[in-house]
DNA sequence: AGCACGCCGACT
DNA sequence: GTCGGCGTGCTC
């Protein structure tokens, strides 16, 4: 008789012991018995022989796989997901299963039709003058393949015709898996020779074996895709996988031909828009050990290698690798986590690294790895403060900045003016009384889209029409305060008619390939002003740009959020990256109330090597992370009351139950979103110097915290190491 | 999360 | 008299 931990789809934070006849597998899925229901969980582990007499274990019902849906290496990933991220093993294993699996469907390739010869063999010369079905009989003879694959490269004439001789016929089964399989095709197509820096990168990265990270911090246009291709290609040709994470936004079908054209292998591609079936296919496909690249967005980190070989994260510093809800995941910290259980290298590539990856390079923690040269000799973008106190600012354009402007227009090349708001204005107010038109569900005010003349929440998404009148003293006078894409827009129309602009913001490019018309149109000249949001900020290049212009740095320099300072840091050097050539050397202006904050000097005449070093000594000084760590605990009710009592008791508890090293708790405060969709939020802040004995406190407080009756009646989550403080 | 058990209001 | 509201408690 042997007791097993079993992992059960429910929001527990533990697992439960079952008992099985024979031993099994680590990572095998089974059927349970679970109250008065049966569940699909996952073996753990062997379970100590319970003492515990009070309860009834019950026996494991039925055992689904032959082979484990989850490799070792993952269930101890998994193990290591539940206890740092303080969630249930259930929903875990919910994140990182594909929904197919979890749900307990057979596992393996689906069943096909394939053509296959026949017993019956071609009279000699039968097939003389028909040399198409001769070829297509011969491939058949040489290997199964699928009716599918066979339709592609052979009308269904010459197939049928086949079968009316009777030579081939149809037979359906599940083909085997085939490792390694892209060493088929596998050719390395023509590349440029890397120039000083990406060779020492390459040589580097090339000659790690084993665990180790490294931090390669490539200026913008310095061809940190070239060093990953020239590097994986050893890996590759060693029959190893390489698995590749790129932001959301970054995962373009021109990135994926990049290495399909590299390499001439299936890429297997996942992102948030495929489907069950597909996603399953592609989770099989690598876990078979099919597929030598696996390129997707946040969640890709969880896809099973049969022949791991190395990870990338690309754009490490993107927020877009942190969930943001169930299990709050950091898909950058999970890869080494990965990295390390799977004993193989990691890159992690940027031009603007986070200060987590900075910090850890700096200390020696990550190998650091620079490319410093721009490709093609283009040298780096000239940025300028424009003080625009005292001037005329009309739709957000300083007076100073139009004849800058002109100038580049003047000359042929295109301007990309860059405003972090969407809509035309962020607010809609009584010129009379001075009231602001807001949602009453999240307290916000409403932003005001002319375009599709509509008050839009941009919390919440509600939209209402756009009064005529104000809703508390009727006057007519309403007027907008403030401004948005489709504003600078409208004014950029009139001071520059000649000009022609384009708008790129999530409205103006929704819908499939729409971001990607825009983007080859802007390449062909077809524009000359781009007006846009933090679209323009992510990974695209506009070689013909000379000039970036951003109209507002302000709000960045005094936000409450202690990490607003790194993303403006972060936003302004991968917006001056966009412009530029060797023929055309970009200028970039930040207009700014601001002209003598240290921060932006910094930024602009240091660069944002230097701007970070910097941050992480005020990091430092501040106690904040990477220099500490932090949890959050998150509640929303109905009541404002209610999530702000339970933090509050979940306060006292961690304060009762953490004696020694108590971390220090701050809160509970207001989400910087107070109310959202008619719910009100609030955060219990723990940093401590160290992350043991935070997380330490933590795992001792849960139960007490599970505990409360307001548990049951709030929504509340932990965050930990959080990125977002909304 | 589910699901059962349990104790109070308005219905055939 | 019962049907069903959702508070509470438990799940190897």
């Amino acid at each position: 008789m042997h007791f097993i931990d079993v992992a059960v789809p429910v929001p527990l934070r533990r697992t439960f012991t079952y008992r099985a006849e024979t031993e099994l597998q680590t990572g095998v899925r089974v059927r349970v018995p679970f109250g008065n229901r049966q569940l699909t969980g996952i073996v753990i582990g062997a379970a100590a022989t319970p003492r515990d007499t009070s309860v009834n274990i019950k026996d494991i019902e039925e055992i689904l796989d032959t082979s484990p849906v989850l490799a070792p290496v993952m269930v101890r990933l998994a193990q290591w997901l539940w206890q740092y991220y303080h969630h249930s093993p259930g929903e875990v294993l919910h994140t990182m299963l594909p929904v197919k699996i979890r749900k307990g469907e057979k596992t393996g390739p689906d069943e096909e039709t394939y053509l296959v010869p026949s017993a019956m063999q071609a009279e000699k010369g039968s097939l003389e003058r028909a040399p198409k079905q001769q070829s297509c009989l011969h491939d058949i003879q040489t290997r199964a393949e699928t009716k599918r694959v066979l339709t592609q490269r052979y009308s269904a004439a010459v197939i049928s015709a086949l079968k009316e001789k009777g030579l081939i016929t149809e037979s359906r089964h599940t083909p085997g898996p085939q490792p390694q399989r892209w060493l088929d095709t596998l050719a390395i197509a023509e590349k440029p020779v890397p120039d000083k820096e990406q060779a020492v990168a390459v040589a580097a990265l090339t000659n790690t074996s084993g665990f180790s990270v490294s931090l390669l911090e490539g200026v913008t246009g310095s061809g940190k895709t070239e060093v990953y291709l020239q590097t994986i290609e050893s890996i590759l040709k060693n029959g190893r996988q390489v698995l590749i994470l790129v932001p959301e936004i970054g995962l373009t079908p021109q990135t994926v031909a990049r290495f399909q054209e590299r390499f001439s292998i299936d890429v297997g591609v996942l992102h948030s828009q495929l489907n069950d079936r597909q996603r399953l296919r592609v989770w099989q496909q690598a876990k078979d050990g099919e597929l030598g690249l696996i390129i997707g967005t946040r969640s890709a980190i969880f896809t099973p290698l049969k022949f791991p070989g190395m990870l990338i994260v690309d754009e490490e510093h993107d927020e877009s690798y942190k969930q943001q809800d169930g299990v709050r995941y950091h898909a950058r910290d999970l890869a080494v986590m990965r990295a390390k259980e799977e004993n193989i290298p990691l890159v992690l590539g940027t031009a603007t690294p986070s200060l987590e990856s900075l910090n850890n390079a700096l200390a020696g923690r990550y190998a650091h790895l620079t490319l410093s040269q721009r490709a093609g000799g283009a040298s780096a973008t000239n940025m300028h403060l424009l003080d625009i106190r005292d001037q005329v600012v009309n739709a957000g354009l300083a007076d100073g900045i139009l004849p800058v402007m002109r100038r580049h227009l003047e000359q042929g090349n295109q301007v990309l003016v860059f405003i972090n708001r969407r809509g035309f204005a962020p607010a809609l107010l009584c010129h009379h009384c001075g009231y602001t038109m807001h949602c009453s569900r999240c307290d916000r005010p409403y932003t005001v889209h002319r375009a599709q003349n509509v008050l839009q929440c941009h919390h919440c998404a509600g939209t209402r029409a756009i009064p005529k009148q104000c809703e508390q003293c009727h006057s007519q006078d309403m007027v907008t305060a403030g401004v948005g894409t489709e504003q600078v827009e409208g004014a950029l129309a009139h001071l520059f008619p000649d000009a022609p602009q384009v708008r790129i913001d999530s409205d103006a490019v929704r819908g499939k390939d729409k971001l990607q018309h825009t983007l080859n149109a802007i390449n062909r000249r077809d524009y000359q002003l781009l007006i846009g949001t933090q679209i323009l900020s992510k990974g695209h290049h506009f070689p013909h740009v000379t000039l970036v212009v951003v109209l507002d740095c302000d709000g960045a320099l005094f936000s409450g959020d202690f990490r607003a300072s790194e993303k403006l840091g972060q936003l302004v050097t991968q917006l001056a990256g966009r412009a530029g050539r060797a023929s055309k050397p970009g200028e970039m202006w930040l207009q700014t109330h601001n002209p003598d904050h240290p921060l932006l000097l910094d930024l602009i005449h240091n660069g944002y090597a230097h701007f970070a070093r910097h941050e992480l000594t005020e990091r430092k000084a501040a106690l904040l992370p990477p220099h500490a760590s932090q949890i959050v605990i998150r509640a929303e009710a109905g009541e404002a009351g209610q999530a702000f009592g339970f933090l509050n008791q979940c306060k006292a508890e961690i304060h009762r139950v953490a004696t020694h090293n108590p971390p220090a708790q701050a809160g509970p405060l207001p989400g910087l979103i107070e109310k959202r969709q008619g719910r009100y939020r609030f955060m219990l802040v723990l940093t401590h110097a160290k992350r043991a004995p935070l997380h330490e406190a933590l795992r001792l407080a849960l139960p007490g915290i599970s505990a409360l009756p307001e548990a049951g009646r709030v929504r509340w989550s932990v965050d930990v190491d959080p990125t977002d403080f909304s």
